[in-house]
DNA sequence: TGCAAAGGGTACGCACAGCGTACACGGAGG
DNA sequence: CCTCCGTGTACGCTGTGCGTACCCTTTGCA
C-alpha cells in the first residue's frame, strides 16, 4: 500500500517552481501588463527575484517586456494543448458538443472537477450566456452549477467533505449554502441521474449537467446544457433536453471505451546501449 | 555522452523552472500517463530530480498520480486563463465571432503571432473542420494558414525572416515552400488586405483571413473565416465572406479602442490557489 | 523457484544555483 | 533640489537542489 506522499519534508519541494508559477499567475485582469516592481509586489518576492524569473520565461517564451511592462504571450495557451492531447475524452467529446448544440441551440459544456472547483474542459458554445464569460479552463465554484452538483454526487465523500470546508459562497439569493441542504441535492442527483441547477450561480443562468461514465462506471466528466430562464423553462430542460444528455453522455462513454487502448507503445530508447 | 550542452548559462536563468515545464510538458499524445521513470528517460533528467519536480507540482495542483502513472489535472488549462484575462482583444472579439459564425455558418477564429508559430487566442467552432482539431490554444504553422499569411504581411521584418529561417515545410502539394514565393503572396496579402489559403495545410481546407488593428493601427490579431472546398470556392469567400470578415475585424478594432484600460467587471471570481 | 527488469523511495554530502542586500542609474514630477 | 518611480548589477553567502548510490517491491519469464 503506498503511503500517501505527505510529509511537507520541504526536501522535496522546489522552491523555484513555485515561485516561478507565481509570477506567470501573477498576471490578471488587475494587472494585466504590469512592471517588474509590480510583480515583486504582488508576489512579495525580491525585484532581483522577480527580475530573475521574468528574464527566465523570457526565455522560455511565455512572457516578452515592452518598454517597462510586461505581458504574457499566446504560447500559455499551449500549455493547456498538453491536457487535451493526454485525456482522450476532451477530443473524443468534442463532436458530441457539437451535436447537442445542433440539437439544441444552446451551448453545451464538459467539465471535470479539480480541487474543490469545477473545470470546463471542452465547450461548444453558441451564444454568450448572460455576463458569465465561460470557456475552457474556467474554473466554478461546486455546489452553485449543474456540473458541479453532478461530479460531486459520484465523487468519494473526502473530496464532497474538502468542497464544503472550502465554504458555499452565495452568488445569488437562490444559492445553496447550507450544507445539509447541499448534501440533500446530491442525494437527489444520484437518484435522479441529471441535475439541473437555476439561477444559483447567476440570476436567469439555467443549467442541466448529466454524468459521464467510462468502461468502468467511473463518473469522468460531467455534460452540461446551458441556457437562459428566460428561453427555457425547468420543465423544458427535463422532458426535452435531459434525454439528449443522457443519450450523448452515454455515446460519449462508448467512444470512450473504445479509444485504442493508448496503442502507441514506447519504443524503447537506444540510448543505453549500442546502435 | 552528455548530449544537451547547457546553453543557458547567464545567471539569469533559473534552471529549475526550466525543468518545471520541461516535466509538466512532457505530458503529451504520446505520453499520457507516464511514470516517473518514463518522464525522467524522455526529459533526460534523474529520476530524483524529476521526482522532486512532480511533487512540487503535484503540491501546486498541475499534475495528480494513480499508482505508478502520472496525469497533469484540469488546472493546466485554467493557466490559458490568464492570458484571455490579460489580453482585452480575446474577450472583445468573442461575441463578434459568434456573429461571424451565424451570418456565415461556419467556424470562425482570433490567432496572434508567437515566435513563428500562430496560436488561436478565440475561436467559435461551428463544426469540425476536416482532419485539423483546432482549439484555442493550437499552433499551426505560419506560412501555409491565412492568419499566418496576414500577420506576417505586417509584421516587422525581422519576424518574416526568423520565420523563413525555421523553414517552411510541405503539408500538401500546394504548399508555398519557396522563401521568395511567400515573399510574393505577402506582399499581395498587403495589397489585398485580405489572405486566402486553400488546401496547403490540408487538402480541402480552405480559409480566408483579414488583419485586426487596434487603436494606432498596429496589426494585433488575424481574423479567420475556415471552411472545407467542398462548401465554398475561392470566389465565394471573396465576394460574400471577405466583407463581412473586414467589417467584423473593424468593429473589433472600434471596441478594442473603446476599451478604457479595464471596465469589464463581469467574472465570477472563482478562487484558485490553495496558499 | 529464482532471477532480471521495471517500478519506486531515500539517504547524504557537495557544489553552485539562486538568494537578497546594497548600490547605481535615468526620468518624471513636485 | 529632492523624491519617487522605474530599472540593472555587483557580490558574497546560504542552503537549495543536485546526482550518486543503495534499497525495496512487483511482475514476468525462464
Amino acid at each position: 500500500m503506498n503511503a500517501i506522499p505527505d510529509q511537507r519534508n520541504g526536501r522535496d519541494f522546489i522552491q523555484s517552481i513555485e515561485r516561478g508559477f507565481a509570477v506567470l499567475l501573477a498576471f490578471d485582469a488587475d494587472l494585466p501588463t504590469p512592471t517588474l516592481a509590480e510583480l515583486a509586489k504582488r508576489t512579495g518576492l525580491s525585484r532581483p527575484a522577480v527580475r530573475r524569473i521574468l528574464l527566465t520565461l523570457q526565455k522560455l517564451g511565455y512572457v516578452s517586456s515592452r518598454g517597462p511592462r510586461w505581458s504574457l504571450t499566446p504560447r500559455v495557451l499551449t500549455i493547456g494543448q498538453h491536457y487535451a492531447a493526454t485525456h482522450g475524452i476532451v477530443e473524443v467529446a468534442r463532436p458530441h458538443l457539437m451535436r447537442v448544440a445542433e440539437r439544441t441551440g444552446e451551448s453545451s459544456s464538459l467539465a471535470q472537477l479539480d480541487g474543490t472547483d469545477v473545470v470546463y474542459v471542452a465547450r461548444v458554445h453558441v451564444r454568450r450566456v448572460l455576463s458569465l464569460n465561460v470557456d475552457v479552463g474556467t474554473r466554478l465554484p461546486v455546489h452553485a452549477t449543474s456540473m458541479g452538483r453532478v461530479l460531486a454526487a459520484y465523487a468519494e465523500a473526502t473530496t464532497v467533505d474538502r468542497i464544503l470546508d472550502a465554504g458555499l459562497p452565495r452568488f445569488t439569493e437562490w444559492t445553496v449554502t447550507d450544507p445539509i441542504e447541499f448534501r440533500d441535492r446530491l442525494h437527489d442527483v444520484r437518484r435522479a441521474g441529471y441535475a439541473i441547477v437555476d439561477s444559483e450561480l447567476e440570476d436567469g443562468f439555467l443549467s442541466a449537467a448529466v454524468p459521464v461514465r467510462d468502461a468502468t462506471g467511473d463518473v469522468v466528466a460531467a455534460l452540461a446544457y446551458s441556457t437562459a430562464r428566460g428561453r427555457h423553462s425547468i420543465e423544458d430542460l427535463e422532458r426535452t433536453v435531459v434525454p439528449v444528455l443522457l443519450e450523448v453522455a452515454a455515446d460519449i462513454g462508448r467512444d470512450l471505451a473504445a479509444l485504442p487502448e493508448r496503442s502507441r507503445r514506447l519504443r524503447v530508447d537506444a540510448r543505453d546501449g549500442f546502435f
